[in-house]
DNA sequence: CTGAAAGCGCTTACAG
DNA sequence: CTGAAAGCGCTTACAG
């Protein structure tokens, strides 16, 4: 590995001041430092083409200013995945904003422990999103134990046993209630939301808002259809067996948009095409909602926001040594289409 | 930052031995380490908790095991295109694979050399997409050598003077050609090919393919259509202009599949509905692309597969000194669809 | 304003 | 099979 690499000790050379000196025009230490001893220390450092070494200088004062992403998934392309892109694009914008850099490292649930980012100690902090099939909580919580790094989870409810993390997540509950209140505004009186058959806390989120609106109302009812996962055949049958059996619904509520477009080719093809027949929405409002006809209502998820929180909640931990808040809440919003 | 982080020298007190044999069973030369040993060092580090500092391995061996993914680009959201999320998972999960982790940093175009991933030296090697306006070739060439690391390009063709980088990127020619034929076979005499204004290299590729197509038949003509750039209003207002003076191609090839999603409805609301007035094609076939009716024909993005023979390339890079191959070309493949 | 010394936690020769 | 010593390139006290 002849990288040939410059260190401080030849840029202190170059211009016969000491290391130390070095270190504080890089650090920004300018009061430290005379202006010509600065100029000239810069003017060596471009010169040279010197870069400061990250490990050297996280070695020494603990601080990688770097932060892990870490997802849990049952897929290998997990950022085609629009929800974890966003979450993703907030985190390393702020991120860089912070002056820190984003790891992002993809694990199977099923070889949770083995992840890099677990075994290595090589970050000031980690963001987890625990997206496929859930690892058991005893697993995970003692996993995260002992790494002893802050955490911040994405979309999970906080266990307030755990000291050093945060969960920053939507307003699902909240989302889950603007939809019911919508159709049932519209008329409805029987709603079906279909859902995956793994337990997501956000879904179940949109569930329970969803229950909260219906049970506020009268005469109104709900059903819950477990498909046997968010994949189109899966919902596709699911509904199919659901209407088979005789049942109409004034409206189908589907857990996201990806599972309202599978649940629509559905409900068009028996003859109850949204909204005339059933309404239908669906949760999130990713970039390809806007490619699929007619648009879908919907609730507008604030997934880079979410990004970025996670970002400033970690930063602000990172210095002051405990997190301010330990479940930051974004709010959603309704956003109306053509299938209600 | 008292972050009671346990070392090496700790595990080798708890089972008295020296740091070495540590050092030696953590990095599996088994054959250095009695097994009697070995397990009551394994057993110490768990016990402990210890995960080993990569830091300071980095700083010994001068080797970070991990690369860096660099996105030059002109918006915040560079993960929400495809293209660069399908990269960044191909690129994930290789490197995870060989055991290396990946840092992901978006810089604006205009903030080339202020990006962290260039000030600081905390990579093995980097991947450059070069995504929105283009720096120009002298700034980008004088900064990359600059940094004394191997490069992996993605889309660009190689500069020949680069001794250590590598370009890697998809048969745009062979899918302006796979196009431009398959329009032709179906009776086009008149193409419209559609481009951002934008000098982007890998678009460049796709012309000169469809135009090598249509210079090896008789009697068929193209035409260039510059619009401002990708987003939907400036390709319609460029593509309602040409049809406005008159013109009526027999095939429209878009630049990408949302340009000629934004074509369709131009095309369609004049009664010119794909395909059976004007055929019309996109190009790369990313998630999205299911969404839309009618299917456009395409041709399919091999974009997951560059991020991981880029990780590889790089890889072997690192290992063996200098890159085997430096312009790595990968296939792409036609996609009928309903539009042609 | 400037510098000499110590040390962060590992790995790399080398010696037994 | 095991270990003592040196050193990677910085930053952190501290002394002038």
């Amino acid at each position: 590995m002849a990288k040939n690499k410059v260190t401080m000790k030849e840029i202190a050379a170059a211009v016969d001041v000491s290391v130390m000196t070095v270190s504080n025009v890089i650090n920004g230490r300018d009061h430290l430092v005379g202006e010509e001893t600065r100029r000239r220390v810069a003017a060596a450092i471009d010169e040279l083409g010197y870069r400061p070494s990250a490990a050297a200088r996280a070695l020494r004062s603990s601080r990688t200013f770097s932060i892990g992403f870490v997802v849990l998934y049952d897929e290998r392309k997990f950022l085609g995945d629009p929800f974890i892109a966003a979450l993703a694009d907030g985190l390393c914008a702020q991120l860089a904003e912070l002056g820190y850099s984003l790891t992002i490292q993809g694990v199977f649930t099923d070889e949770l422990s083995e992840a890099t980012a677990f075994r290595r100690m090589e970050t000031d902090g980690l963001c987890l999103l625990l997206s496929g099939s859930q690892p058991t909580k005893y697993n995970l919580h003692t996993l995260l134990k002992s790494l002893r790094q802050p955490i911040v989870v994405f979309q999970e409810s906080v266990e307030t046993t755990e000291p050093d993390m945060c969960a920053v997540r939507q307003d699902d509950r909240a989302g889950g209630r603007f939809l019911a209140e919508h159709v049932m505004a519209r008329g409805a009186r029987s709603i079906l939301m279909v859902v995956p058959r793994v337990e997501w806390p956000a879904i179940s989120e949109r569930v329970a808002g969803a229950r909260e609106a219906v049970a506020a109302s009268h005469g109104v009812t709900m059903t819950l259809l477990a498909a046997d996962s968010e994949k189109d055949a899966d919902v596709q049958r699911a509904l199919s067996g659901y209407l088979d059996a005789g049942h109409t619904p004034d409206a189908v509520l589907a857990a996201n948009d990806q599972m309202a477009i599978a649940a629509y080719a559905v409900l068009s093809a028996r003859g109850l095409t949204p909204p005339n027949e059933v309404m239908l929405t669906g949760f999130n409002r990713f970039d390809f909602w806007r490619y699929f006809q007619p648009r879908i209502t919907t609730v507008a998820s604030p997934a880079e926001q979410l990004g970025s929180r996670a970002a400033d909640a970690l930063c602000q931990r990172i210095d002051e040594g405990e997190f301010a808040d330990n479940d930051i809440v974004l709010p959603v919003e309704l956003i109306q289409g053509e299938t209600t």
